[in-house]
DNA sequence: CGCAGCCTTGATATTCTTCAAGCATAGTGG
DNA sequence: CCACTATGCTTGAAGAATATCAAGGCTGCG
């Protein structure tokens, strides 16, 4: 973890994404304890700051407050990197280093975000006591795999179109700041981050991302796209 | 679910592969809280039988005891289906289910297996009180995500020779009884599973093993597979 | 204004899939 | 026990999808 500013942007009670992220369902009470004991600090970062390096202890879960961020993943030997996860507030980071003791991907931001610092250990004290923290954390780590396994479905079995299809109609539902779907997104992370995440070469993305334009399904404006056909994007994200 | 017979194949404490699965650390205690509270029963599965069916109301994770098991996945519409996982004893099926109210894969045993059915309810609240058994499911969830997202990596970035030697010897390593990689592999899974799994078509899987048998990397007799050149299948999964 | 990074587009090369045929194996019933 | 059949596996040839190589254009920033 690099150096962030000591800034405290929004606590819990004035949140914005409070009803998305791991505290949501606490009481008062359970709120202020979560803020207190298993919340360690906000981090505020700016774009294209890491927030963590693979290798470094584990001891911290991240939980996205603003802003958006992207976890990457190397081989072992360094070669063939890989973009795992684009991250949007309300999701929890780090969740795949549980089961050892050092980090297992890179976190950067995409634009200037904030992060909650998450103590793993106090969150486990918390847990015995308020069962919808419990609760919670479980769904956001069922949440998790699940997308991972839809991601591992599209490697396998989608083409190209597909693929970028439904990665745009992902990053439009929650995209929208009340969450709910945009008809215009803003893609915070390159082409090149874009083809990595969907297993594609960055010019295959731009290809794509033409013959959509040209099919009257969506207009580019560099990293603003605006969807114009929602319908058919979705048929083509689906079935091909 | 489907039937299965009601036998009890061996408890926890006489179990085999206890030091692997979820009830690992408990005491004596503890065990014995574990398999009167938190498992509800042991299905004893024939080969191509099926546990779990995608959609199927979500209270129960399964822990493999014996044998070996295959997750499958499909688009929402049915069209294109992928193999998720092969799950060998001690793994844990059905976590990515926890955000949910419905199971989101299917389980099929791909060998005459047995698995512990694991009430969740009773499991969260086992957990409250032992801290070891809350330290070992995490861990297990996270070393699910961590397989997953190495999926991911292999599927986004790998050619088929690294897919397939980065999968014999991941099923060598623990395929041995002991727990230790083996010098042969039985696959108890078909070509087209495999291919699947890869992302790839069966034929591709077996153009790439006779590849392999001529390079002398392995021997194939059916689904056993003999590994003659452990170090450079491992150079070939790891870089190419 | 000009540079640097990012993006698009075109031409070519490669990898993998698809289609098609034949072989081997394990399971089945005589 | 053996022949028979269904299924799974291998191999070849052709074709499609995507990567790679190469060049030029756009954009935002200094």
């Amino acid at each position: 973890m690099q150096s962030t500013s000591t800034h405290r942007p929004p606590r819990c009670l004035d949140c914005d994404t409070r009803r998305h992220c791991l505290a949501a369902g606490l009481d008062a009470t359970g709120l202020d304890a979560f803020e207190h004991q298993v919340v360690l600090r906000r981090h505020v970062l700016k774009r294209h700051q890491r927030l963590v390096a693979r290798g470094a202890p584990f001891d911290t879960l991240y939980s996205v407050q603003q802003g958006q961020l992207k976890t990457e993943r190397a081989m072992p030997d360094g070669s063939r990197r890989q973009v795992i996860g684009f991250h949007q507030p309300g999701r929890l980071l780090g969740l795949e280093s549980l089961g050892a003791n050092s980090h297992r991907c890179d976190a950067l931001a995409l634009c200037d975000s904030t992060v909650c610092a998450i103590s793993y250990p106090s969150l486990t004290r918390m847990m015995k006591q308020y069962t919808a923290l419990t609760r919670r954390f479980h769904q956001l780590v069922g949440t998790e795999l699940d997308r991972q396994q839809t991601s591992m479905l599209m490697l396998g079995t989608a083409k190209t179109p597909q693929r970028l299809a439904a990665l745009l109609l992902d990053l439009a539902d929650g995209g929208g700041d009340d969450g709910c779907p945009a008809d215009t997104v803003t893609l915070r992370m390159s082409r090149d981050d874009i083809a990595s995440y969907l297993g594609l070469a960055l010019e295959s993305v731009s290809r794509q991302l033409s013959q959509f334009r040209v099919a009257g399904l969506l207009a580019v404006h560099n990293r603003r796209i605006d969807l114009l056909d929602r319908e058919r994007l979705r048929g083509i994200a689906m079935a091909g």
